[in-house]
RNA sequence: GGUCCCGUGGUGUAGUGGUUUAACACGCCUCCCUGUCAAGGAGGAGAUCGUCAGUUCAAAUCUGAUCGGGAUCGCCA
């Protein structure tokens, strides 16, 4: 070993003990004859000092010392002078006298220094991440994500799972996201495709007995990035035999329980989780992804609002659509500028536009309304008694602001839900030490989509219809509810997951219900099917985002941060500069010719 | 594919038609300095302002295109 000792390690008692360290030299203060040296590794910081009158070689080199050098040092382990101490540093009271300093490495200067209170581009973060890496909290982060998985690891060991590799290179099942793909030099013209999730083979495990089964499983999927989506994202996958939705539900709870209690000790979580059917969850906060750490839920007023003399509403309601709203709290002095803000947030998101009702906070009460205190661009078209009727159906009182979207019910929910945590935002409405998990259940397995005019699987195609809503299936699909379960955190999707099918026969009418032909069954999920005929036992399960679960816990908004090689928003690897262009040989072999795209 | 924001020494920013030989902070280099810890002091180097084209007597500054980064809608069973 280089070292004997790590550098964040001598305290007081270890006064007295010669040591050698090994680290990079993180800062040099030079005081000509004296030098201070701030040695880091993985463990923290420790002062180092040279003075000449101990080893005059060491001084000597010391001067030399630049930043990021890596070096190995022997010496003393001393108390620091009186007043001398650093109460910033763990080992701040001692410091190392150096005799004997080797350089292990030089080192140019860094793009940028490794400190955590730097403000420098993504892409050049990406492009030097290993540096980037070495700052304490990215170190803490990739410190933070081992031990999350450490805990999955020990909690489903002891719970009777059984970790199983499944296979990267697969087959192409295009419903859902794009799929990565790898061509096959022995098979010209045939593809791999990535996982997208090991949904079938995790299936296919259980009719092989394993009961439970887990994974920390990279999955792929070729779509456009965010904040919180990369190509290739890592899940907690499992799966259990002879369980219904509340042992599944169960385990994650325990678990998630537990995870959040280590590793966020000090936060605010929902114990037990807060569970919200599917259509709740849509009629109160219009998304299946709420974030609960706050209130201003939705009302429906299209009754109300379609009987005043505003034509926007009165056009929505009698074609079929949608009013709602929420009250934003103590906005009802909002200006023009505030308001014209909302308002293109809310076309942002799709909507036509957006109506707002201020009230006044002089109003003694909604009863004692006057027409001075409501302010709103419709207001010529709606009556005293019309504001009086919503204010006592979304809950306003004087001094709030009434929200309102019209349109077909999907994009009202849509924009509402977004608005409602924008003003969260603005009101500053979140306790961050709160953490709200929750979860939505009861989701409907099918979805109309009007684009193709027909019904698509509104999650996945391998969930159970409820044994009640079987009758439905054929005559009313849009019916059907399925043992469908999503965990939510704090407003955002944590995972899925559901009871499976594993009946071949209702199986293979779901297929139906989607219109799948016969063929396109067979060569996506044969396997499975087939499977099913030989002893498939009941099973359900989830698929659980790591990436989103270790930023939520680093309190990091972007999932970029809590992996240690993302990529950019445009799916480049800035340090690999991957992808990349491969050789003509390369091409040859595997029987591919490219075509550029024109421009 | 759409919309929005950003791109100026190594890093982060200022400068938004002409007294700018592009400013500031940090970093870097040299020298001084025995108790600093974001050390201090003195001096110095370092940028054709992402790229290309256009407008203009004059462009970091205006226009267009393009490239790159970020946010977001579509997309993500």
């Amino acid at each position: 070993m280089y070292k004997d000792t790590n550098c964040g390690e001598p305290r007081e008692s270890t006064v007295g003990s010669l040591i050698t360290v090994a680290g990079w030299v993180h800062r040099r203060r030079d005081h000509g004859n004296l030098i201070f040296i701030d040695l880091r590794d993985r463990s923290g910081l420790l002062q180092v000092v040279f003075n000449p009158e101990y080893s005059e070689a060491a001084h000597e080199l010391a001067g030399s010392l630049r930043s990021e050098w890596v070096v190995q040092i022997t010496g003393k382990i001393v108390r620091r002078l009186p007043g001398a101490e650093n109460p910033e540093l763990p080992t701040g009271t001692v410091e190392l006298s150096a005799t004997k300093i080797v350089v292990l490495n030089k080192s140019l200067t860094p793009p940028f220094e490794v400190s955590d209170d730097i403000d420098v581009d993504d892409n050049t973060r990406l492009k030097y991440r290993f540096i980037d890496l070495r700052r304490p909290k990215m170190q803490a982060m990739l410190k933070l994500r081992h031990r999350v998985t450490h805990i999955m690891w020990d909690f489903l060991t002891e719970n009777g799972f059984t970790q199983i590799e499944t296979p990267i290179l697969l087959k192409s099942t295009p419903e859902g996201a794009r799929d990565y793909v790898v061509p096959s030099r022995v098979h010209p013209g045939q593809f791999y495709a990535l996982p997208q999730s090991p949904q079938q083979l995790k299936q296919l495990l259980m009719v092989s007995g394993v009961e439970r089964y887990f994974q920390i499983a990279r999955s792929f999927r070729d779509e456009d990035l965010r904040a919180d989506r990369q190509p290739e994202f890592t899940q907690l996958d499992f799966e259990m035999s002879f369980v219904h939705q509340d042992d599944v539900m169960a385990i994650v709870e325990e678990l998630y329980l537990k995870i959040f209690h280590e590793l966020l000790p000090d936060a605010t979580v929902s114990d037990p989780f807060i569970r919200l059917s599917y259509t709740e969850s849509m009629e109160r906060f219009g998304t299946d992804k709420p974030d609960l750490r706050f209130g201003m839920e939705l009302t429906t007023i299209t009754e109300t609002a379609a009987t005043s003399d505003a034509r926007v509403f009165q056009a929505v309601a009698s074609s079929g659509g949608t009013i709602r709203g929420f009250v934003a709290p103590g906005c009802g002095n909002y200006g023009r500028r505030d308001t014209d803000r909302l308002t293109d947030f809310a076309k942002s998101s799709g909507a036509q536009g957006l109506v707002f009702i201020a009230l006044d906070e002089s109003a003694p009460s909604i009863d004692a309304l006057e027409d001075d205190h409501i302010k709103s661009p419709l207001k010529k078209f709606l009556s005293i008694d019309i504001v009086k009727q919503l204010a006592n159906e979304t809950g306003a009182k004087p001094g709030d602001l009434m929200l309102i979207v019209a349109g077909t019910s999907r994009l009202v929910n849509t924009v509402l839900s977004n608005l409602r945590n924008e003003m969260a935002r603005r009101l500053e409405l979140v306790d961050e030490n709160d953490v709200s998990l929750a979860w939505i259940y009861d989701f409907p397995l099918f979805e109309w989509d009007d684009d193709l005019n027909k019904w698509e699987p509104a999650h996945h195609v391998f969930s159970s219809p409820k044994a009640e809503h079987m009758q439905y299936l054929d005559t009313d699909p849009g019916k059907v509810l399925a043992d469908l379960y999503d965990l939510v955190c704090n407003g955002q999707e944590m995972g899925s997951g559901s009871i499976r099918i594993h009946d071949k026969d209702i199986q293979t009418r779901v297929f139906g219900v989607i219109d799948y032909g016969e063929d396109e069954i067979q060569d996506r999920f044969g396997q499975l099917l087939t499977a099913f005929t030989y002893g498939a036992p009941p099973h359900g399960g989830m698929g659980l985002g790591l990436d989103r679960l270790v930023a939520i816990l680093a309190g990091e908004q972007a999932i970029r941060e809590v992996i240690a090689f993302p990529k950019t928003q445009s799916a480049v690897d800035p340090l690999f500069e991957a992808p990349a262009i491969i050789t003509d040989q390369q091409l040859e072999e595997l029987h591919i010719r490219v075509v550029m795209p024109e421009n």
